[in-house]
DNA sequence: TACTCGATTAACT
DNA sequence: GTTAATCGAGTAG
């Protein structure tokens, strides 16, 4: 279960990839929405997002943290530790967990054929529930930085930081 | 072709 | 609090 996302929207964000334009690792953040864009961040760890909004306005969804439902075991063992809190709760954590590649990358995020899709699983979280606050590490986007566009679940253990 | 640095994490002091 | 780990996209030349 998602509970912590970071969004990243259109071409004036300068915290997005997208914002010096169109390059051959964002494209796909430019086509239409519903797409997986997955990248690798500081040589390390894999980003998982969602390509959000219309073809040619570049948007998506940062996936930051989930709360494990279910296949804990094979998390434990990608991720090499059996500290629950510490499977999901980031967003290289969770790519680790899920051994999650850029293999997925530009695949649907709905097809239910594929190897990671979205599914709904008919809950509804009441507004109160969902905190914003400002993103992670984009320091360097000046007055984008300290836009309201991470959202997270409130008391989810999971959620990266507070 | 060469250089810089990032939508992070874990392991240090 | 600081830093090492280590890849490749983006950019300048």
């Amino acid at each position: 279960m998602i509970v912590e996302t970071e969004a990243y929207v259109g071409p004036q964000d300068l915290a997005s990839h997208a914002s010096r334009g169109k390059t051959p690792r964002n494209e796909i953040m430019f086509g239409d929405a519903g797409y997986w864009y997955v990248y690798l961040i500081y040589g390390f760890y894999n980003c998982l997002n969602i390509v959000t909004e219309n073809k040619d306005y570049p948007s998506a969804v940062l996936i930051r943290a989930v709360e494990p439902v279910e296949g804990i075991s094979l998390m434990e063992i990608n991720r090499k530790t059996t500290k629950l809190e510490n499977l999901t709760s980031g967003p290289g954590k969770l790519c680790q967990a899920f051994g999650i590649d850029k293999k997925l990358n530009c695949l649907s995020c709905l097809d239910k054929d594929s190897t990671l899709f979205i599914a709904d699983i008919g809950i509804t979280i009441p507004k109160n529930k969902i905190k914003k606050a400002k993103r992670v590490g984009v320091d360097y986007a000046g007055k984008w930085k300290d836009k309201l566009l991470r959202f997270y679940l409130k008391d989810n253990p999971f959620v990266s930081k507070k």
